[in-house]
DNA sequence: ACGGTCTGCGCAATCGGTTGCAAAGCGGAG
DNA sequence: CTCCGCTTTGCAACCGATTGCGCAGACCGT
């Protein structure tokens, strides 16, 4: 008799144990179960450890869905970022998910594609769903705006564009995470200024934008050093990561002593195209990426980058959030510190560039 | 009065509109609104509209939670895989979160970290979210206990652990989505013995394992070939994607003409260390990837690989999930193509190791 | 004018937990 | 023996949506 066929081959339909199942096989009633599950000092000991052990039985798993209906709690993160894919949002998000996952918090991914509207649509999700808190990384949406449709007392924005926080925000702006980019972009302007460059270059790709203006801070940073020589800017109207052939070519026309870049994977895809152009680095010129990815560290040569600790926006970004959720309000914001990272695409350039 | 001090900066409260109010604006009964606002053939086109439009004007969010108690139902997937980071999971999760996006469900993603206890909690996690279905991508619980912790019907495995399957379980068993790693695997080889290689070593690291086991495929296939070489296979107890040294060391001891290893991350960590040893590849040794990840296309050299369609892969077990979900029961499983991409890091074997 | 059909809508139950309130049980004090 | 107070437990309401069922009214034919 086994052998009949069918799509269920499970012996019994396994309907969804219950509380009250629970509560049954523990000879008590709903509330009792739900209160000694929920370790309430009410409870006697005795009963408390009944009906867990009930619950452990018939593999007890309570319905969050009608809990939280009640108690208007999910325990549940919403994160919103641009792309799950980008090496320093992969980083973000899975610093985020570990450390909400440790505080006992799930959280849902949605991916803007830094458009309005999708960003929009993701928000309105999280507030079906929800969740008890929201984080947007980088999001292409104001603050401002951000503000206006989640709760803004559980909202952390990081790396929020700066150009529409509220004037006089400062670091420690509430709910505000980001980075200190302008030390770090001076940093490697010094960088290159020690190693004897002055025909400093800037490059950048299309689609891609930062919150913080880094080409401004490099041309800023080069006039408070005293450099006349006026910096270069290379843009690509497309995206320069998965099609750097165009920029390269710019770049290779009138080479620059040193080139900083948007971010490290511009950096790679330009050593790369450059690479096919015959321009040797950093012997022919310099190059310094931004953000410190992993493969930043061995690629050949090893890219000099500004690194920024991704991993501990995260985790910052959603011990955040879980203490304005328990406390009801939002810890002051925080600006992490950035750091450059030395390495073998921007030696040599005192040797060739030097000034006498 | 205003300038009341608080943690309540909002004007008012701003309690969340209910479904109630938007019937009651639209002067209609709370069903009646659910109705309309669900489509329903049976509520009037006018009827309709006004309820939509009180639902807008009111900026009506409905509660997930309410509902889904209600229909059980949450448009949500759960989404387990080892690590966000990795370039291939992080692929797989971009991939898998757009596809449930643009089919309207939300994903929550819970890293396993390849750990079973924390696997299993995820999938606790899972069931008490009553998220619609879940895919395990990469897990180290076997799919005989995935499957009885979570409804097998609502379970997509992506990359499973194929020695614990079913035997005889075959490439279109429902639910399973994996790759073809044996052919590409054979065609790596392949490609070798073409460029005249015949010592041919096999690496791998020491944390990560690959659910389908690489080095035996290699191993197979120079005896299918012919060679009488045994497969030399290098391997490191620590994690050689972040210390890649001590493999390196080893590798560069019996120098092989080439080298097959686990992954990308691997192969160019290994190529970084091997630099430092002063190996040159492809000159001295010949080196090829698997997985494909976009940065193996811009090392320096840049990486031949066996390239697996990890977009796809998250797509596919997506979209395969939400139509188990529609349709009650799982669609046949696939077993992608993967493909081989031959560039600079096996280039020039031939000269070098030329047999005659 | 009246029964029948059809359309459009509302009442109330329901999903599965949590929690305010009250009452039962119990021991000890007066 | 009664009363008080404390501990432990249960009843029932509630969270906010969905939906089976039934009813009111319009409309039609005769």
């Amino acid at each position: 008799m086994p052998p009949t066929v069918g799509p269920r081959r499970n012996d019994g339909p396994r309907r969804r144990i219950l509380l009250k199942d629970v509560a049954l096989k523990a000879n008590v009633s709903g509330s009792t179960a739900s209160r000694a599950l929920a370790d309430d000092p009410r409870i006697s000991p005795a009963t408390r450890l009944t009906v867990k052990a009930a619950a452990a039985e018939l593999h007890y798993v309570p319905d969050a869905a009608a809990r939280s209906l009640r108690v208007r709690r999910t325990r549940t993160l919403g994160l919103l970022l641009p792309d799950i894919r980008d090496p320093v949002h992969g980083q973000v998000a899975s610093a985020f998910e570990q450390e909400a996952r440790e505080q006992g918090y799930t959280v849902m991914v949605v991916a803007g594609e830094r458009d309005l509207v999708r960003e929009r649509l993701a928000l309105r999700i999280f507030m079906e769903h929800g969740t008890d808190g929201v984080a947007s990384v980088a999001s292409v949406l104001s603050p401002k705006e951000l503000r206006e449709r989640v709760d803004p007392d559980r909202l952390v924005l990081v790396w929020p564009d700066h150009r529409s926080l509220p004037r006089r925000a400062g670091p420690r702006f509430p709910g505000v995470i980001q980075t200190d980019d302008a030390s770090g972009v001076r940093a490697a302007v010094d960088h290159l200024l020690d190693l004897g460059c002055r025909r400093i270059a800037y490059a950048e790709g299309g689609v891609r934008a930062s919150n913080t203006n880094r080409a401004d801070t490099v041309a800023a940073t080069l006039r408070d050093r005293g450099i006349r020589e006026p910096m270069r800017r290379f843009a690509a109207p497309v995206d320069a990561w998965r099609a750097p052939g165009e920029l390269a070519a710019k770049i290779a026309a009138d080479l620059p002593e040193a080139l900083i870049c948007y971010d490290d994977q511009l950096a790679l895809g330009l050593m790369d195209a450059l690479r096919d152009l015959g321009i040797r680095i950093p012997d022919d010129m310099g190059i310094v990426g931004f953000d410190g990815i992993p493969f930043a560290g061995i690629s050949n040569p090893r890219l000099t980058t500004v690194a920024v600790p991704s991993a501990e926006m995260g985790r910052v970004a959603a011990s955040s959030l879980i203490r304005a959720v328990h406390e009801g309000a939002l810890p002051d914001g925080v600006m992490l510190p950035v750091e450059i990272v030395v390495r073998e695409s921007t030696h040599g350039q005192g040797a060739r560039g030097g000034l006498a």
